[in-house]
DNA sequence: TATGGAAATTGACGATGCGTCATTCTTGTG
DNA sequence: CACAAGAATGACGCATCGTCAATTTCCATA
């Protein structure tokens, strides 16, 4: 069967790694969800996989350095759906409301993926990876280009940006506690609030 | 001299553990900043004062323990700060801009006693103590007072609470970020961002 | 003032986790 | 098959953890 050969191209070396790689972020994933991110350590990780204590730092240097593999990971699937919510966006105020929802739907996907939600993880670890200041990005250059296109009065989009994103926190993490979440409900919210907060937002000199 | 014994009135063995524990406090609060909170260990908080180690376990059960201490020292300090601000408001938006005026000076503050500033500590940990949840309350409190009195539409008040939350720390931040920092003008965005907002968040059923 | 005992401090202890590294095993190549 | 490069292993030295028996400090009472 030479198609073997075309289903797994690549050598057992690379197979094995990028397997080792993934287990080690899956197992780290639900040691993070049950003893929460403090109060694991290296061995509790590397136990919750087959691999030896030495194995984890071929892959690794920290237990820190794997949070932020899992963040980025986060952060590098949600990145193409909130720029394809800007794409297909008819008018700011619907870029608004399906980024809110996309990141909505987002967290509430990955909360029932594991046990405990986030926020109930104390103490509770936020980090800033190159991919998450990435999604700051996409949001702050969104809120500049509709300023720029006068969708948006000229308020000042470091802080629009940071506004709404700290709104997507709270604002979510609420939504989360109540049972069942509503999406469409908080993005409602979070969607009007800001919209019509704009008017009355200081204009920038 | 009489007066000895009125200006300390209580006996040595008080004096020195409110003492001990001060000072494990304030070791802690440098340590945290120096190294993070993740970094730091028991040991070099304790380190930092005259102390041995065991000692520690007298007064804190853990690291944790320890930064709790100092969050719920924070919002003890913050809320009656609140609580004025709301008594003497002449109105709902001299109320909310008079809270982030006192909230971004006591980040300021609190900033500018420690070497680096609390967003660039890696990695970052919040934690929900009774005083900060207490603050929320507070918040929220005053948010639903305003709706009462017909000072702001029906909206859901947890949900506006959590968003007057969410800008205040993101905005903060950012606020923190720049040089040097503008209270008055990261006060006006947020208030100005929310006040003219609530029109346009839906109406709670 | 002297003294007995309660309370607080101390640092050593066993247990555990850290990150390293010499060794062993595995894989791909000639 | 043989060999070299690469990866996995787990034991090692070091550091921190939280505990606890011994010691010191303080205060109340004689």
């Amino acid at each position: 069967m030479s198609e073997a050969a075309v289903v797994e191209p690549i050598g057992k070396r690379e197979r094995t790694k990028v397997a080792n790689r993934q287990a080690i972020l899956v197992a780290a994933r639900r040691v993070f969800a049950k003893l929460g991110y403090e109060a694991a350590t290296v061995r509790d990780i590397i136990r919750g996989t087959e691999l030896a204590s030495g194995t984890f730092y071929n892959y690794f240097r920290s237990k820190e350095e794997v949070f932020e593999a899992l963040a980025d990971d986060g952060a590098r699937r949600f990145r193409p759906i909130l720029r394809q919510a800007r794409e297909n966006a008819k008018s700011f105020e619907d870029y608004l409301h399906s980024a809110f929802v996309a990141y909505f739907r987002f967290i509430v996907e990955d909360n029932q993926q594991e046990g405990l939600p986030i926020d109930q993880r104390r103490p509770h670890v936020r980090m800033d990876t190159p991919e998450m200041s990435a999604v700051y990005q996409e949001v702050r250059q969104s809120l500049e280009d509709a300023i720029a296109h006068g969708d948006a009065p000229r308020v000042d989009a470091d802080y629009l940006a940071c506004a709404c994103i700290g709104i997507a926190q709270e604002v979510g993490s609420a939504m989360l506690r109540r049972s069942p979440p509503d999406i469409a409900a908080a993005a409602d919210f979070a969607t009007g609030l800001i919209l019509k907060g704009l008017q009355g937002a200081p204009r920038q000199g």
